[in-house]
RNA sequence: CGCGGGGUGGAGCAGCCAGGUAGCUCGUCGGGCUCAUAACCCGAAGGUCGCAGGUUCAAAUCCUGCCCCCGCAACCA
């Protein structure tokens, strides 16, 4: 097995704190890099900041702050909370970097020499106070559909139409409230509609996207693909089209290249490439995304390495968004949790992990997050079932038997426990192998119960207790090798807890390959264990309470359509 | 007729692609155990699988129509 694979996650943008919600995509990414790493496969995990844009721009002035400081602070706060959430990606670069320079030139001019780069006029808001050119996001007016006020340029947020910015009536800049004059620009443009008939097969390639999210790009290359505009006006904060002054690459062009810019920062040019994305590297280059940017990973990002002649993704997986109340995290109405409040609060990281695996599925489904359901997954599985057994199997045996183990029982019920031990173990195996983990989890909660089961038959306290205490120690040393086992498959998901484990259980190294029919036991008689601690602690009401919305959850349909009249006249502001 | 996803016991979800006893966690009720993180185990109640047709020996699963919810609509992770 000499496949290299190499796996990222979508870039953060460096303008803001990272949330519970951002933190779904790379607790994923990083539950499979781990899970891979752990079966001794070649993967590394390549990730960066997205540093270019407007909103940077804008933002950065806002705080006082040049654009490079601006992106600098928020990288190092974002990479913090993410070591904290235990990501162990192998690098955490920045699109604002040498490499991604180069690479998003030479990309762009690989696009040029193909004849896939047109230039064409384009009449947008111009901000004569501000200098500078509105993007949709950046002027506001009246909706043309219904007549809602203070609406963006994209999109009206009381009706949903969408229209283009110089529809929206009495325009007005959102940045200093005048009115905008259109002016005209030349821009650049990808003619992605140059590859409809590659991206079609592309698309359709079995394992590559999950039905789901196949069928609704389907959709998009049978409603035509329009041309993607990749320049922007200055002031902009990215990297300047070469040949082109004042015209910048659009951020979106330039972050994906950054997952080849990054590869190159943490291997060099030449084995980045070789080793990665030359069409004829021995690679396998995997994607996790959420599916607000499907359009980009799915049909601009493949076009643009096609036109390159770089290797194209083999895999892009996508997940639905978490929601927390029934509508997605919004900063703007305190709908939000951070992952530094969550880490403040003194709330283990690995409860947020189990809990996204364990409701993690191949499919780009929403993802429910409750105080409610977060606890009760935690506690119920985490901790009384997995957990709990650990220190009901590890904790006499250091108690009554100096910490040292037996040979394992090996009577028809011993093997018939194991054997299902071995069973479930594959199911988990599977699960991770199709990113499903939800499958996984469940798989190893129900050896829980299994081991649970096993105790509670034997009772080797009672054993013990009638003078049977070697019959007692040969069922505790079973049970120890079915924790290992245990430790063994939450390790990806939770590896401190798994760290822990394995170090109590005499240091042996979790490993697979040792779980199969036919294997010995991984722990032989006379393995020293302990000492004995628990390896997760349940979830409290008052530190959930501490840092969750108040009344997150929005209001009930009914209450909702009672008062649509009212929406309607007052469109939600952004508060 | 914009596109996509979804409607499964009280809650949250699997199952649907490759039709064949409706599954999981929580919750509820009853019992057991007392080794263990007031944890664990067993049993029970509870479902016309959104609605209506169709195909089939057989439909949660395939087909058609309808109702309802959610997301997206190219700068929201």
């Amino acid at each position: 097995m000499s496949e290299k694979i190499l796996v990222t996650s979508a870039l953060p943008y460096a303008n803001g704190p990272i949330h519970l919600g951002h933190l779904l995509e790379c607790i994923q990414t990083d539950v499979w890099v781990r899970y891979l790493e752990l079966t001794g496969r070649d993967v590394i995990y390549v990730w960066a900041s997205d540093t270019h844009g407007a909103p940077i721009e804008v933002n950065a002035r806002k705080a006082g702050m040049s654009p490079e400081d601006f992106v600098a602070h928020w990288r190092e706060r974002q990479k913090q909370d993410f070591e904290d959430f235990l990501i162990g990606f192998d690098i955490f670069h920045t699109t604002h970097s040498p490499e991604n320079r180069k690479w998003s030139e030479e990309i762009f001019r690989r696009l040029q020499e193909g004849g896939h780069i047109e230039t064409r006029p384009l009449e947008q808001w111009y901000c004569e106070v501000d200098g500078r050119f509105l993007p949709d996001r950046f002027v506001k007016g009246i909706c043309p559909n219904c007549g809602a006020r203070d609406q963006y340029g994209d999109v009206c947020e009381a009706c949903n139409k969408a229209y283009a910015s110089t529809d929206l009536e009495k325009p007005y800049c959102s940045l200093c409230g005048n009115p905008p004059v259109r002016r005209t620009s030349d821009h650049l443009f990808f003619k992605l509609s140059d590859f409809r008939d590659f991206l079609a097969a592309y698309v359709d390639k079995e394992g590559r996207l999950a039905p789901a999210v196949r069928n609704s790009v389907k959709a998009w290359l049978d409603a035509g693909l329009l041309d993607w505009c990749i320049s922007r006006d200055g002031p902009y904060f990215g990297f300047e089209i070469p040949g082109h002054p004042g015209k910048y690459f659009y951020v979106w062009l330039d972050a994906p290249i950054g997952y080849i810019a990054s590869t190159e920062a943490l291997l060099g040019a030449e084995r980045a490439v070789a080793d990665y994305w030359d069409r004829q590297a021995p690679s396998r280059i995997v994607h996790f995304i959420g599916k607000d940017i499907v359009y980009f990973h799915a049909l601009f990002w493949p076009a643009m390495l096609e036109a390159s002649g770089l290797r194209v993704p083999d895999r892009i997986q996508v997940h639905g968004m978490v929601t927390l109340g029934g509508e997605k995290f919004s900063k703007s109405r305190g709908r939000m949790v951070t992952a530094r409040e969550y880490l403040d609060a003194g709330i283990d990281p690995e409860s947020l992990r189990w809990y996204y695996a364990a409701n993690l599925g191949p499919e780009p489904h929403d993802l429910p997050l409750t105080k409610e359901e977060l606890k009760n997954r935690v506690n119920a599985e985490l901790v009384k079932t997995l957990g709990n057994f650990v220190s009901r199997a590890l904790r006499p045996i250091e108690k009554d038997f100096d910490g040292t183990l037996g040979t394992p029982s090996d009577d028809p019920a011993a093997r018939e426990f194991w054997a299902k031990v071995i069973e479930l173990s594959s199911e988990i195996r599977n699960g991770y192998e199709a990113i499903d983990f939800r499958a996984a989890t469940q798989a190893l909660v129900q050896m829980g119960f299994e081991a649970n089961r096993f105790l509670q038959e034997r009772a080797p306290w009672q054993r013990r207790k009638e003078g049977d205490a070697e019959g007692a120690l040969q069922d505790l040393s079973l049970c120890a090798n079915v924790a290992w086992v245990i430790g063994t498959w939450m390790s990806p998901i939770l590896p401190r807890a798994g760290a822990k484990l394995e170090a109590m259980l005499g240091g042996v190294r979790f490993d697979p390959a040792r779980i199969a029919a036919g294997e010995p036991f991984p722990l032989a008689a006379g393995t020293r264990i302990g000492p004995v601690a628990h390896i997760a602690a349940p979830l409290q009401d008052e530190q959930l309470d501490a840092i969750w919305p108040s009344e997150p959850s929005a209001p009930h349909a009914a209450e909702r359509d009672e008062q649509r009249g009212v929406a309607d006249a007052r469109p939600r502001g952004e508060g």
